[in-house]
DNA sequence: GATAATTATATCATTCGTGATATGTTAGCC
DNA sequence: GGCTAACATATCACGAATGATATAATTATC
């Protein structure tokens, strides 16, 4: 029986498409994160951008987490405006 | 007198050079640990640049942490290729 | 000091994120 | 239903990061 997860893990053997699933999931994550700050600071995105100086569909962009490819100056822009900084860490993985 | 520190102070007061100025020290050490992590693995610029699928050149600018607008996906590409994962957390601000 | 290895800097083309605007979609309210 | 607010999506210009290459500068090794 060919159950989605069989099919991602037979997928998961593939390098590449491994490293690209988990930057998505973490883009992903970071998208998660800011709608629940900003939902948190009870603002709309069009607020939220304005304190920004940027756009709302710049949020909404962000907020989507299909761009991957997000700068961390944009990423330091939003936070600010939620009174929040974002902390880099590095870790080491399993391997 | 007018000291380094006295200048730089007063300067602060100013919003954006403030945020600006913070930005920049953040990227500084991102550029700092990479340039550790890097050391630590025992590789060169190039030999990590041939791993993460970038150029020398690429490296050496994000180790000299002049630009403060590198993309997640870039950082991800190098941590990648030392085993490393760069984690983000949000952090409330003082204020 | 010469030579090689490593890193820094410069330049250019290309790709892609962002800003901006407009418009579509959805949900809630009257 | 119509109306409004909030969010999603599309498009385009522009600027900036990246890839690539070449070359200068630095460091290490002999």
């Amino acid at each position: 029986m060919k159950t989605l997860k069989s099919i991602i893990d037979k997928k998961m053997e593939n390098r590449e498409f491994r490293e690209a699933f988990d930057e998505y999931e973490k883009e992903f994550q970071i998208a998660q994160k800011i709608i629940q700050l900003r939902k948190k600071s009870g603002m709309t995105q069009s607020e939220l951008a304005k304190k920004a100086n940027t756009s709302q569909s710049a949020i909404a962009r962000l907020e989507s987490g299909e761009h991957h490819n997000i700068t961390l100056a944009f990423l330091h822009k939003v936070c600010n405006a939620m009174n929040i900084i974002p902390e880099i860490r590095f870790k080491k993985t399993g391997l």
